[in-house]
DNA sequence: GCCAACGTTGGC
DNA sequence: GCCAACGTTGGC
Protein backbone atom coordinates (compact mmCIF):
# COMPACT_ATOMS: atom_id res chain seq x y z
CA UNK A 1 0.00 0.00 0.00
CA UNK A 2 1.26 3.44 -1.03
CA UNK A 3 0.72 7.10 -0.07
CA UNK A 4 0.19 9.54 -2.79
CA UNK A 5 -0.75 13.65 -2.70
CA UNK A 6 -3.17 15.22 -4.89
CA UNK A 7 -3.31 18.88 -5.44
CA UNK A 8 -6.42 20.56 -6.50
CA UNK A 9 -7.54 24.25 -6.65
CA UNK A 10 -10.79 24.36 -3.95
CA UNK A 11 -12.48 26.24 -6.13
CA UNK A 12 -12.65 24.51 -8.99
CA UNK A 13 -13.12 20.81 -7.29
CA UNK A 14 -12.83 20.66 -3.43
CA UNK A 15 -12.76 17.80 -1.08
CA UNK A 16 -16.04 18.34 0.20
CA UNK A 17 -17.89 18.31 -3.43
CA UNK A 18 -15.99 14.54 -3.82
CA UNK A 19 -18.02 14.01 -0.53
CA UNK A 20 -21.10 14.86 -1.92
CA UNK A 21 -19.86 13.05 -5.08
CA UNK A 22 -18.86 9.77 -3.67
CA UNK A 23 -16.26 9.19 -6.47
CA UNK A 24 -14.71 11.10 -9.20
CA UNK A 25 -12.30 10.84 -11.91
CA UNK A 26 -9.34 12.66 -11.52
CA UNK A 27 -8.00 13.73 -14.71
CA UNK A 28 -6.66 16.29 -16.74
CA UNK A 29 -3.45 15.91 -15.67
CA UNK A 30 -0.82 16.95 -17.93
CA UNK A 31 3.04 16.65 -16.82
CA UNK A 32 4.68 13.71 -17.36
CA UNK A 33 6.39 13.46 -14.09
CA UNK A 34 2.71 13.61 -12.00
CA UNK A 35 1.93 11.81 -15.03
CA UNK A 36 3.86 9.05 -13.82
CA UNK A 37 2.93 8.78 -10.33
CA UNK A 38 -0.82 8.23 -11.66
CA UNK A 39 0.57 5.24 -13.36
CA UNK A 40 1.99 3.35 -9.78
CA UNK A 41 -1.46 4.11 -8.23
CA UNK A 42 -2.90 0.92 -7.26
CA UNK A 43 -6.23 0.45 -6.02
CA UNK A 44 -6.83 0.71 -2.17
CA UNK A 45 -3.64 3.26 -1.77
CA UNK A 46 -4.57 6.35 0.20
CA UNK A 47 -4.34 9.72 -1.14
CA UNK A 48 -3.98 13.40 0.57
CA UNK A 49 -5.79 15.77 -0.90
CA UNK A 50 -4.58 19.26 -0.88
CA UNK A 51 -6.38 22.64 -1.33
CA UNK A 52 -4.05 25.38 -3.53
CA UNK A 53 -5.09 28.74 -3.69
CA UNK A 54 -6.42 30.92 -0.84
CA UNK A 55 -6.48 27.49 1.59
CA UNK A 56 -3.04 25.58 1.00
CA UNK A 57 -3.51 22.66 3.71
CA UNK A 58 -4.44 19.06 3.21
CA UNK A 59 -7.95 18.95 3.90
CA UNK A 60 -8.80 15.60 3.42
CA UNK A 61 -8.07 11.81 2.44
CA UNK A 62 -9.56 9.68 -0.26
CA UNK A 63 -8.82 6.29 -2.21
CA UNK A 64 -7.58 4.87 -5.41
CA UNK A 65 -10.94 3.09 -6.55
CA UNK A 66 -9.51 2.49 -9.98
CA UNK A 67 -5.78 2.38 -11.06
CA UNK A 68 -4.36 4.60 -14.28
CA UNK A 69 -6.27 4.37 -17.29
CA UNK A 70 -6.58 6.55 -20.54
CA UNK A 71 -7.98 10.17 -20.04
CA UNK A 72 -11.06 10.25 -21.73
CA UNK A 73 -10.10 13.59 -23.33
CA UNK A 74 -6.80 12.44 -24.38
CA UNK A 75 -5.88 9.25 -24.59
CA UNK A 76 -1.68 10.02 -24.65
CA UNK A 77 -2.95 11.02 -20.67
CA UNK A 78 -3.69 9.36 -17.46
CA UNK A 79 -6.38 9.15 -15.40
CA UNK A 80 -7.78 7.42 -12.08
CA UNK A 81 -10.87 7.40 -10.11
CA UNK A 82 -10.77 8.54 -6.50
CA UNK A 83 -13.49 8.12 -3.71
CA UNK A 84 -13.52 9.84 -0.47
CA UNK A 85 -12.58 8.03 2.87
CA UNK A 86 -12.60 10.92 5.14
CA UNK A 87 -12.34 14.72 5.73
CA UNK A 88 -9.59 15.29 8.39
CA UNK A 89 -10.49 16.20 11.64
CA UNK A 90 -8.70 19.31 11.16
CA UNK A 91 -6.51 20.52 8.07
CA UNK A 92 -3.32 20.78 8.32
CA UNK A 93 -1.91 24.02 7.20
CA UNK A 94 1.26 24.15 4.84
CA UNK A 95 2.63 26.73 7.61
CA UNK A 96 2.60 23.72 10.00
CA UNK A 97 4.26 21.35 7.50
CA UNK A 98 6.62 23.94 6.78
CA UNK A 99 7.76 23.52 10.24
CA UNK A 100 7.44 19.88 11.46
CA UNK A 101 10.53 18.31 11.78
CA UNK A 102 8.77 15.32 10.40
CA UNK A 103 7.06 16.51 7.34
CA UNK A 104 10.07 19.51 6.13
CA UNK A 105 11.13 17.00 3.51
CA UNK A 106 7.98 16.70 1.53
CA UNK A 107 7.57 16.61 -1.58
CA UNK A 108 5.35 19.12 -1.86
CA UNK A 109 7.57 21.50 -0.11
CA UNK A 110 10.42 20.91 -2.47
CA UNK A 111 8.60 20.38 -6.27
CA UNK A 112 5.48 22.86 -5.12
CA UNK A 113 4.47 22.44 -8.80
CA UNK A 114 4.24 18.83 -8.75
CA UNK A 115 0.40 18.10 -8.72
CA UNK A 116 0.22 14.82 -7.69
CA UNK A 117 3.30 13.53 -5.66
CA UNK A 118 4.22 10.17 -3.44
CA UNK A 119 4.05 10.60 0.43
CA UNK A 120 6.00 8.28 2.61
CA UNK A 121 4.48 6.52 5.48
CA UNK A 122 5.67 8.36 8.14
CA UNK A 123 4.89 11.20 6.59
CA UNK A 124 1.50 9.96 6.21
CA UNK A 125 1.24 8.94 9.76
CA UNK A 126 2.55 12.38 11.22
CA UNK A 127 -0.33 14.02 8.65
CA UNK A 128 -2.86 11.95 10.70
CA UNK A 129 -1.20 12.48 13.88
CA UNK A 130 -1.63 16.29 13.58
CA UNK A 131 -4.74 16.51 11.74
CA UNK A 132 -6.52 14.40 15.48
CA UNK A 133 -4.93 17.76 17.31
CA UNK A 134 -6.53 20.61 17.96
C1' DG B 1 -1.33 41.11 -8.62
C1' DC B 2 3.38 39.71 -8.57
C1' DC B 3 6.86 36.65 -9.55
C1' DA B 4 9.98 32.47 -8.64
C1' DA B 5 10.31 28.09 -10.06
C1' DC B 6 9.50 25.17 -13.03
C1' DG B 7 7.98 22.84 -17.76
C1' DT B 8 7.33 23.23 -22.76
C1' DT B 9 8.07 24.88 -27.39
C1' DG B 10 10.47 25.91 -31.34
C1' DG B 11 14.26 28.30 -33.90
C1' DC B 12 18.85 27.52 -34.83
C1' DG C 1 20.83 19.21 -28.69
C1' DC C 2 20.92 23.87 -26.86
C1' DC C 3 18.58 27.54 -24.97
C1' DA C 4 15.62 31.81 -25.28
C1' DA C 5 11.03 32.80 -25.06
C1' DC C 6 6.89 31.72 -23.40
C1' DG C 7 3.24 29.56 -20.43
C1' DT C 8 1.71 27.72 -15.97
C1' DT C 9 1.52 26.81 -11.07
C1' DG C 10 0.93 28.26 -6.74
C1' DG C 11 2.86 30.75 -2.64
C1' DC C 12 3.23 35.31 -1.04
Amino acid sequence: MNYWLVKTEPETYSFDKLLSDKKTIWDGIRNYQARNYLKDMKKGDWVLVYHTGSAKEIYGIAKVMKPAFPDPADTEWFAIELAPVQKLKSAVPLTKIKTDTKLNSMVLLKNSRLSVQPVTTSEFDRIIELSEKH
